[in-house]
DNA sequence: AATTTAATGCACCTTAGTTGCAATAACAAA
DNA sequence: TTTGTTATTGCAACTAAGGTGCATTAAATT
C-alpha cells in the first residue's frame, strides 16, 4: 500500500462504470476483460474501487457479487423507507415506527419506496 | 422421483428446524451433521424441504445460502425482500437483482414483505 | 421375507473468489 | 532520459460452496 496508481486496467474499469449505471457482476467483468487483464486483477481493482467509494457492491440472488457506480447523482446513496403493516385478515393497516435502510439502487432513478409488511395483527391472531 | 420417503436424515433436519426459528446456513448444517450424514445429503434434503414449502432460503450478505423454517406462525428472524421496480410513467415493472435486508420486526407476525421502488425507467427518462 | 426404488455416500467436478510470489510497469527523482 | 522504488499485475495454485453420476443402502409396499 502507498500511493494508488491509475494504471491502464484501473482506467478501463473506471471507463466501463462511467458509461453505465447498471450493476455488473464480477464474473461478467472478468469474462469480458479476460483478454485485457487477468481475473485476479479485475477482482482486486473492483475491491479497490469499492474501498475508495467509487463503486458499491451487493450479493445478487444467486450469490454472485455485483458492482455498480456509486456516483451521487446516479442513484440515492442511502434512503430510508417507512414500512407499513397490513393485516391479511382484517385489513387494518398501520405505520410502523421504524426506518428500514435501503442500500443504493443501481441503474434506476428512484422517487419513492413502498415497503409493506403483510401478516396478522394481534386481534386476528388470538 | 416418486413417493418421498421420510428417512432418518430428513427427520433429523426437520427436528433441527422445528426447534428454532433462526436461519441456519447450509454450510453450518453440513458441518454440524457431518458425522451423521454426508454434506451432499444435507444439500439435497434442504433443497427438497424448500421445494415442499417447509423451508425457505435466501442468500446471505457473504453469498452463503441460508435456510429457515417456513411456518406461517413463526416470527422471521431475518428476512430478505426482493424489490421490484415500477416506472411511474409507463408502468413497466421488473425484478431487481438485489436483496434488501429487513431486520426483525417486533410485535408483528410477518408473512411476506412487499418492496416496491417507484421511479422513472431509462426509456421514459430520456 | 422379497421386491421396488427413493435416498445415501463417495469420489469427483464446477465455479467464484483469494493468495503468494516473481515479473512488470507507474511514477518520482536525478 | 535514465534510474530507482514499489504498486500493480499475471500466473499458478488454492479454498470453499455447492452440484453430479453412479453404485450401494434402506424405506416402504406387497
Amino acid at each position: 500500500m502507498g500511493v494508488k496508481r491509475k494504471t491502464k486496467s484501473v482506467k478501463k474499469l473506471l471507463k466501463i462504470f462511467g458509461q453505465t449505471n447498471s450493476a455488473i457482476s464480477a464474473v461478467k467483468l472478468a469474462e469480458d476483460l479476460h483478454q485485457e487483464m487477468n481475473k485476479t486483477t479485475v477482482y482486486r481493482i473492483l475491491e479497490r474501487l469499492e474501498d475508495e467509494g467509487t463503486l458499491h457492491s451487493f450479493i445478487g440472488k444467486d450469490g454472485l457479487k455485483w458492482y455498480a457506480n456509486n456516483e451521487k447523482d446516479s442513484a440515492p446513496y442511502h434512503s430510508f423507507a417507512h414500512p407499513h403493516f397490513q393485516c391479511k385478515s382484517c385489513g387494518k393497516t398501520e405505520c410502523l415506527t421504524m426506518d428500514i435502510d435501503i442500500p443504493p439502487v443501481p441503474k434506476y432513478k428512484i422517487d419513492s419506496i413502498k415497503l409493506l409488511f403483510i401478516g396478522e395483527c394481534d386481534d386476528c391472531a388470538s
